[in-house]
DNA sequence: CGATAATTGTTATGGATCATATCAAATATC
DNA sequence: GATATTTGATATGATCCATAACAATTATCG
């Protein structure tokens, strides 16, 4: 978390090597550089992603979602009467590591496992009235607390910016 | 990984509901749809950040470095003399996990712990001969391969721009 | 048709990452 | 000098990610 505070005032020299200066006496916490480091895709990327999520887990902490349950929720109301390999494979999410986050949509009644008719070794997946229902409140808490806050950030037409730029790396990188 | 692939060789069919439709016989996969997902910054966030750690690990595949340990050594090598605790919680890692890490950089001879002569607790972090010269390699690779790459796929203002967002996003959000 | 291959959901399992509690040694504080 | 704090370290558990394997079902094709 307390990563790149942006050097604020470095009145001293840095690196003291291994001859003495005595911390307590000057005072100065004296924060360290970034470099290079603020200019690294990756640092800054990683970064981001866990100040979003971080957020999204508190904007909607009353209704107990994550953001990987979030968005199979957003999936499967999008797209339902599809299979767990379908969905889970959207999502980037392997079918063995589907298993429990579905085990837990379905034990809190938000989401439904229904064996299809025509393929029985396929579980079709629908939401429940109750999974709608906890969808349409998260959709809305996320959009008023969560991605407005970028809006307020960035504006809206940098925003817009923003998510092209990932949505291009994320499919063309 | 398997994500935006725009569904290749899924022979399934959209929603069926409960009821059938027989898909050998139709042909076509037809794709889901990510709907609101593709505007969910959460989810484009960690896309894109799980795409450009697999392309910088290629990147850098000959030095056997990930995207911490690069980090660790660039900030190293801009704040020599630092502590473990120092170098560590800028970089948002725990004191705990950072012991591993550096365990590994150490026998590599990448990186030396260095008792300090004022605080005989705490170690003083410097990069070996070794590491300055795998580092320099490293920079060359990263951005020869790596960050270029943003530059073909945004352009180079673009690319400025993401990165100033997303330090505002890392810093601000 | 029937033998074989492939798919679906699942379990088991191991690795990697992340977080907390705790400890001994050294230092700081009062 | 007694107590508290800091530093690096260990142990441990949670969570996430990836692979192998399995039973049930379906597809393939000889």
């Amino acid at each position: 978390m307390t990563v790149s505070k942006t050097a604020e005032k470095s009145s001293e020299k840095p690196g003291d090597g291994a001859k003495g200066r005595k911390d307590a006496a000057e005072g100065l916490p004296e924060a360290l550089q970034l470099g290079e480091l603020s200019e690294q895709l990756g640092y800054v990327l990683k970064r981001a992603q866990l100040k979003v999520f971080e957020n999204f887990l508190r904007c909607v902490a009353s209704l107990q979602l994550t953001p990987a349950q979030f968005s199979v929720l957003l999936l499967v109301e999008k797209n339902p009467g599809r299979n767990q390999t379908e969905i889970a494979s959207t999502l980037g999410i392997l079918r063995p590591n589907f298993v429990a986050l579905l085990d837990n949509l379905e034990s809190r009644d938000l989401c439904a496992r229904i064996r299809s008719t025509n393929d029985r070794r396929s579980h079709i997946l629908v939401l429940t009235d109750k999974g709608k229902a906890v969808l349409t409140r998260a959709k809305k808490l996320v959009a008023t607390k969560h991605e407005s806050r970028l809006n307020e950030l960035l504006g809206q037409a940098n925003r817009e910016a923003l998510l092209g730029m990932l949505s291009k790396i994320a499919n063309e990188f």
